[in-house]
DNA sequence: CCCTTGACTATCT
DNA sequence: GAGATAGCCAAGG
C-alpha cells in the first residue's frame, strides 16, 4: 500500500495494542513497525480518531514526554492511568519499568 | 492549487 | 535543557 489506507492501516492499532503495560512507545516507533516509516503525525491522527478503545495512554513523544499540554485534563488522565500501571516520571518523562530491573527480581532474583 | 493545522521528530543554537 | 527551525504527510478550507 502506498498511503495510509483511506482511513487507517489496521496495523496501526494493532501495534498499540500490543504495548505491554507499564510499557510506552512514541508515535515515531510505532508508524515504522506498522510499515509507515516518517508517519509519526497520522498515528497522532489515528489516536484522537480511534474507532475502538485502545492504550492510548500509553503513547508518548519521542522523548518520552506526554503529546498533551501539562496540567490539561489529557495530560493528567494519562499520566494517572501510566501511574497505575507501575510508570513513574522523572520530571515531564515517563519512566517505564524496566522487567530487569524490577523489584521482584531485586528480590528474588531471575526466575527462569 | 495554496495555505493552515496537528496527541510528531531530528537537529542546531 | 529549552527554543527555534526545518522536515514530515494527510486533511480540510
Amino acid at each position: 500500500m502506498t498511503n495510509f489506507q483511506k482511513k487507517f492501516d489496521p496495523r496501526v492499532w494493532e501495534v498499540v495494542d500490543n504495548i505491554p503495560p507499564g510499557q510506552v512507545m512514541a508515535y515515531g516507533e510505532i508508524a515504522r513497525a506498522a510499515g509507515y516509516p516518517r508517519y509519526s503525525r497520522m498515528v497522532s491522527a489515528a489516536m484522537s480518531r480511534s474507532p475502538e478503545p485502545l492504550p492510548w495512554f500509553r503513547v508518548v513523544r519521542s522523548d518520552r514526554t506526554l503529546a498533551f499540554e501539562v496540567g490539561s485534563p489529557s495530560y493528567r488522565e494519562q499520566s494517572q492511568l501510566l501511574k497505575l500501571e507501575g510508570a513513574h516520571f522523572d520530571g515531564k518523562k515517563v519512566i517505564t519499568i524496566d522487567p530487569a530491573t524490577s523489584l521482584d527480581k531485586l528480590l528474588w532474583g531471575p526466575q527462569d
